[in-house]
DNA sequence: ACCTGAACACCGTTCAAGT
DNA sequence: ACCTGAACACCGTTCAAGT
C-alpha cells in the first residue's frame, strides 16, 4: 500500500484562519513553490511558510505529516507541470530533447525543491504519466524492451542528477565568489607545476557557471540511437 | 586574491580544551567527515561537531570562518584522497574511467559532503591537480585543446553531477520506504492507462536504488573517444 | 593566545487549549 | 472541526569574559 501524503484529504469543511485565509494542500504547495522561487537560498521552513500562509506554523501539519511530506507533493507537482505541455510530434528523439530541456529547467526554477526532491519516488499518477510518455516514445520507436527501460533509466537519471547539482549551484550562497575564485586561481596557475592547465587556461577561464547538461543531453541521446541502430544491426549490444 | 578557507592558519602555540584535546584544522576536519561517514543522515552541526571534538563549539570558528568554509575543506580534503591514488597508465580512457568511478565511490562515503560540495570551487592546490591530471589525460592522447577542455568539463560535471543526486538519496530519510514505494507503484500500474508502464513492469521493478553512474561514465568515455576519431578523421565536431 | 559560555535569532514538530 | 500557542529539543554565529 502507498503511503497518503496528505493525512485529512478527505474533509470538506474548512475554517479561515486569523488571517482569513482558506488553506488547502494546492495552496499551500503553490506557496511554498513560490517561496523558494522568490527568495531563493533563503529557502523554506515551516515556520516562514506559516508566516507566508498568514497561518500558525503548526497549521501546516493538518495538511502534511511533516516538511518531508511537502517537499515531496511538490516535487510531484514540478513533475506535473512538465508532463502537461508534453505532446508527441514522434520523433522520440526531438521529443526527449525538448522534456529533458523543459524538466531541467522547471526543476532550476525551484533550486531548492529540485536539490531534495531529484532522488526521490513519489509514487503519483504525475510520476507514472511521465514514466509512461518516455516509454512510450522509445517502444513507439523500436527500442525492444530492455533497451527501452536502459534508455528511460539513462535519461531520466541523468536530467535528475544534473538538477540536483546544478539546483545545488544555485544555492551556494555567494556564487559570483566561487566563479571568481575559479577565474583567479586557472589564469595564474603556475606552468611549471600545472603545463596543461597552463596551456588551456584562455579556454578554461571562459566557465560562466552555466550547465553542461544541454550538451550531456544530446550526446546521451545519440548514444541511446545508436544503441537502437546497433540492435537494428543484429549487433550485441552486451560490450557496453 | 583567492579568500583566506583558514582565518588564523599561521599560529603555534594552542592551549587543550577542557577535555584536553589540542585542536587543528587537519583533525577537525577528519572528525567532520567520520560524523557524516558513522552518523549518515543525521549529519553534521556545529553544535555536534563541537561535542564530537570535546570542545565548545564556538571554538571551530577559530579554525573556520563558518560551515561552510569548513565543507569548502572538506570537499578539498575528499580531491586530495582521490587524487592521491592517481597513476596514469598511458591509457587515457581506462584512467578516467578508473578515476571516475574512485572519486564517486570516495563522494558515497560522504554523501551529506558530495551534496553541499558538488557544486563548489575551492581553488585548492588539490583542486589544481585534479584538473591538471584530467586535461594532461586528454591533451597527452591528442585531444586538441578545446576538445580536451570540452571533454574535461563533461566529464568531471557528470561524476560531480551524479554524486550529487546519488548522495542525496542516500540521505533519503526513510530509502526502503522510496523502493518499496517504486516496486509497488510499478506493479500495479493499470494496463489500460499506462499500458507501456504495464508491458515492461518486470524489467522496472528490478530497480533497486543503485546508481546509474557506471554506464553512464562508460557511454560519455565513448563519446568523447568518438569525438577524437572524428576529428582525426578531419570531420567538424560542430554538429554535436 | 585561545577556549568558554551566554546570548541572539532562528529551526521542525507535538499537543493541549481555544473557538 | 480546525486553528493557535506554548513547549521541547534543536540550529549557526557572535562576542565579552575567563584562563
Amino acid at each position: 500500500m502507498v503511503e497518503r501524503v496528505v493525512p485529512e484529504a478527505g474533509r470538506k469543511r474548512r475554517r479561515p484562519t486569523k488571517a482569513g485565509v482558506v488553506l488547502s494542500e494546492g495552496m499551500i504547495i503553490d506557496t511554498a513553490l513560490r517561496m523558494i522561487e522568490e527568495h531563493g537560498s533563503e529557502g523554506l521552513s515551516a515556520r516562514r511558510l506559516g508566516r507566508a500562509l498568514g497561518a500558525d506554523p503548526s497549521a501546516v501539519y493538518r495538511y502534511f505529516h511533516s516538511m518531508d511530506d511537502l517537499l515531496l507533493a511538490m516535487a510531484d507537482e514540478l513533475i506535473t507541470r512538465v508532463t502537461r505541455e508534453w505532446h508527441s510530434t514522434g520523433d522520440w528523439r526531438a521529443d526527449l530533447h525538448r522534456w529533458g530541456l523543459s524538466a531541467h529547467a522547471e526543476y532550476m526554477k525551484y533550486p531548492q525543491a529540485a536539490q531534495i526532491t531529484a532522488a526521490r519516488i513519489t509514487g503519483s499518477t504525475a510520476e507514472l504519466a511521465g514514466v509512461e510518455l518516455i516509454l512510450a516514445a522509445l517502444r513507439g520507436a523500436g527500442f525492444p524492451d530492455h533497451l527501452a527501460v536502459l534508455g528511460y533509466r539513462l535519461f531520466i537519471t541523468q536530467m535528475l542528477s544534473y538538477a540536483a547539482r546544478d539546483g545545488a549551484g544555485k544555492l551556494v550562497a555567494n556564487r559570483r565568489a566561487d566563479i571568481d575564485r575559479w577565474k583567479n586561481t586557472y589564469a595564474h596557475a603556475s606552468a611549471e607545476t600545472y603545463p596543461n592547465i597552463a596551456a588551456v587556461a584562455e579556454l578554461l577561464e571562459q566557465h560562466d557557471g552555466s550547465s553542461t547538461y544541454p550538451l550531456a543531453l544530446r550526446l546521451l541521446l545519440g548514444t541511446i540511437q545508436a544503441m537502437l541502430e546497433e540492435k537494428h544491426s543484429s549487433t550485441r549490444p552486451s560490450d557496453i
